[in-house]
DNA sequence: CTCATAAACGGACTTCACCCCGTTTATATT
DNA sequence: AATATAAACGGGGTGAAGTCCGTTTATGAG
């Protein structure tokens, strides 16, 4: 069965997707995730109910949409720019250079990167899937003792994005600042890689 | 003010909750949690729809009412049971047990986990409180030099629960028996820990 | 240019979580 | 026992996600 490649997207298909993610951006920009509704987006967007739910499937499809085109640019800086976020500098530095950046990114973009979570289907693997797979990659290159690479990088995966996914509440909790906020998780990573690759003093026994 | 106690639930209400709890416990059992809907579990209880709503609040509260229920007796065993699991080893390896203990048993009880869940607000607190109030109070006995145990608690509560709550997909994916990600998260973690509290071989330099 | 067809479209329809509020009941007090 | 009242109950109502399917349209082939 020679399947044929996928054939392109169709130009209106086109023209519509990008119409609805600016659409959805705008509503964002002016009354947050809360009040997109497919309803209200289809309508704002001049186009039929359906039509949104056939470009992006579900509602969270929506927000991951949103998000992977903010992060598709950020995604360069990490291939192939600048060291330490970019090649050139050892990995622990990456580590702790792309903490710093996904949590700002995570942070600026919260309550789109909560919307984007689904539901009851627990993966939110596009929203996580670049950071696993770029930690595996660096993991590689340093010489950890430790054996499942695979597995350590899931988990300072969930330990550098969980916080802002799982257990932070609303957006503008403004019990702490962003900032503070920020600042704190990101500080906490560096110390946790730092030590993870023994970057800091040594056992005083 | 004197606000006077809360004054006690009252027998109707105590009944009528454990009764939900029971007919959801049998939902889950027989269909999944996916078919246990707000109508059916009010109507098989023979109560109506409003009541549901007042006893848990929300669909995800009733998962986590039957999560907790399920945890309470664990929560004991850490507490207060025989080590490493409970008082009596040292942080790490109390740690790492309390780790194979939760990854077991959020294995166990993984569509439970995922439905408790809430959709937007970002925070399954009561989900992972246990873990992170738990984590910080070993973290405090051992002598990392790490300044912010607040946030590592954090990171680390994520790292071990994030894999199972954000990434791990629908329940039965089969791809990977439950048994395989158990073992291998359970052993990921034990490294992590090690590695975190230097009880590997030193570094060869 | 015409036609065939796969793809896209639109919007009514279904299902479900969650709200509201008039009615009923447990319990404390006398 | 009678009563007051806060709490609990029930189920109809509402809004939004997601489905279905008959209609329209882009596009490649002849």
């Amino acid at each position: 069965m020679p399947l044929g490649r996928p054939r392109a997207e169709r130009a209106d298909a086109k023209r519509n997707r990008l119409r609805l993610l600016a659409v959805a951006r705008e509503m964002v920009a002016e009354h947050g995730t809360a009040n997109v509704t497919m309803d209200a987006l289809a309508e704002r967007a001049g186009l039929g109910k359906g039509t949104v739910f056939r470009r992006f499937g579900t509602r969270a499809g929506i927000f991951k949409a949103l998000l992977e085109d903010e992060a598709s640019r950020f995604q360069e800086l990490v291939l192939a720019g600048p060291p330490p976020l970019g090649p050139g500098a050892g990995p622990a530095e990456r580590l702790i250079a792309y903490g710093r950046v996904r949590i700002e990114f995570l942070i600026d973009n919260l309550a789109v990167a909560q919307a984007a979570m689904e539901r009851d289907r627990g993966l939110p693997v596009a929203e996580v899937d670049m950071t696993h797979t770029h930690f595996r990659m660096l993991l590689a290159r340093a010489d950890l003792g430790i054996a499942d690479l695979d597995s350590l990088a899931l988990q300072l995966s969930a330990a550098l994005e969980g916080p802002l996914l799982l257990f932070l509440s609303s957006p503008q909790d403004a019990e702490p600042p962003a900032a503070e906020i920020e600042r704190r998780l990101a500080d906490a990573w560096q110390a946790l890689i730092e030590r993870l690759f023994r970057m800091d003093a040594p056992p005083e026994s």
